[in-house]
DNA sequence: TTAATTGTTCTCTCATTGTTCACAGGCAGA
DNA sequence: TCTGCCTGTGAACAATGAGAGAACAATTAA
């Protein structure tokens, strides 16, 4: 799961955070990992939590936090070795023990408008804010778009549902992304990579895959979270 | 997660907190931290405030709260006894003081376990809390719970997902419901009534609707909406 | 009502910290 | 060999963190 740099690193928070309750800064990370530029250090750190073992706050400095340990963990299982594998991002919202759930773990990201309309999303920036627990979310950029039709039912993804996207340029194969085609038109569906061309698969039998040239597609983000209200 | 000087300021309230159940006031703040001017310590106390590890009413004097300690934790079980978490989320809903729900539109809901995991909800109780957008309720009382199962994929709700659910006795005919059925299990599926009959209709082809009489099923709550997490 | 206490904002200023780019080497698998 | 991924470096740039001082607003007590 982690390379040999990336579990060093998670590592040294862990114990930085422990002993001082303090996040290290940038800098301390690169002293501790014997580099000579922070970029590196920013790579790690954007690893960790693509990964989902750190959370951290964009833009801010020293936030970090940690939220899962590597799986050797031999330095101090106790509090949470209960945690079984997979579940973790989970644990967050049900463990009251350890985090007893901040009322204000609630992060505001803007709605850009409807996907699937045939418009691409960056035209419709900076209307309405939504507020989102935070834990439905990893960190990095995040917005949500309210999606429109019926292509990927099959996912459990319904029309008037707001997708919680995150910003993203990658993405690996069978992840639900956000693909802006040709430049024109945005829409949500299943990533497939096939050579060197790119599938957009829906889900949904009663439509087909379409599949591009890696020039015609580029990925906008990738879907994290969902919010679907009744009435 | 914290700065050194952010940290400082925990630690001072904290101990404040525990040695006199008084919050301090930006001045002895300033004091304590050597400053000269109280908005430095009001950035300090916002930075804490946006990390979750305090709480505020706005415009209340003395008015602080601890809601999480920084990871180093030396001294304090203390103050966390006498804040049960979830507590506060309730305290704030019931004041019908001036600021009904601090700042956000968001509101706090208690996670009452797994549905359909043939115990009755109510037996959970009093478990971890889920911020969720108040646009995504309406009035009323609400709680959550995670779906286990795939007996209502087709109507779009997976196996994992959080269902937010407003507490109620009634229900209409074809809508979504939380149903205990003879005092013993809960289950999320759609009600049809039939006569004096009642069936719960799952949302899978590979499910067969159940009929019950009307002493059988005990309505519970209706689905007002849902959460869906992508890792 | 007045006065005292306390919290909020603003503008400046400087230091610290995080972000991004371009460029490059090493390594494993196709 | 080619390609993709991880790693390393350096530097320019952007943003936040932190401190001061002052005016102003809100709440509480007299």
């Amino acid at each position: 799961m982690l390379t040999r740099k990336q579990h060093e690193l998670l590592k040294f928070i862990q114990v930085r955070l422990e002993e001082s309750g303090i996040s290290p800064s940038f800098e301390e990370m690169k002293e501790a990992l014997d580099l000579k530029s922070k970029s590196g250090v920013h790579r790690l750190i954007s690893a960790l939590e693509e990964r989902g073992f750190i959370r951290r706050l964009p833009n801010r400095a020293r936030a970090l936090e940690i939220l899962r340990q590597p799986e050797d963990v031999t330095s101090k299982p106790a509090a949470k070795a209960a945690v079984p594998a997979g579940q973790d991002a989970l644990a967050a919202l049900k463990q009251p023990e350890r985090t007893p759930e901040p009322a204000n773990d609630v992060i505001e990201i803007p709605l850009h408008g409807r996907i699937a309309a045939g418009v691409p999303i960056e035209a419709l920036e900076g209307q309405s804010m939504l507020p989102v627990p935070a834990a439905l979310l990893g960190s990095g950029e995040h917005y949500a778009l309210e999606v429109s039709g019926d292509s990927m039912v099959e996912a459990g993804i319904l029309d008037g549902d707001f997708a919680l996207i995150r910003r993203t340029n990658t993405a690996r194969d069978g992840e639900i992304v956000v693909a802006l085609v040709r430049g024109e038109e945005a829409t949500l569906k299943y990533l497939q990579r096939d050579g060197a061309m790119v599938r957009l698969v829906p889900a949904n039998a009663a439509y087909e895959p379409q599949v591009y040239g890696p020039d015609e597609i580029e990925v906008q983000g990738k879907l994290a979270g969902l919010l679907r209200r009744y009435h």
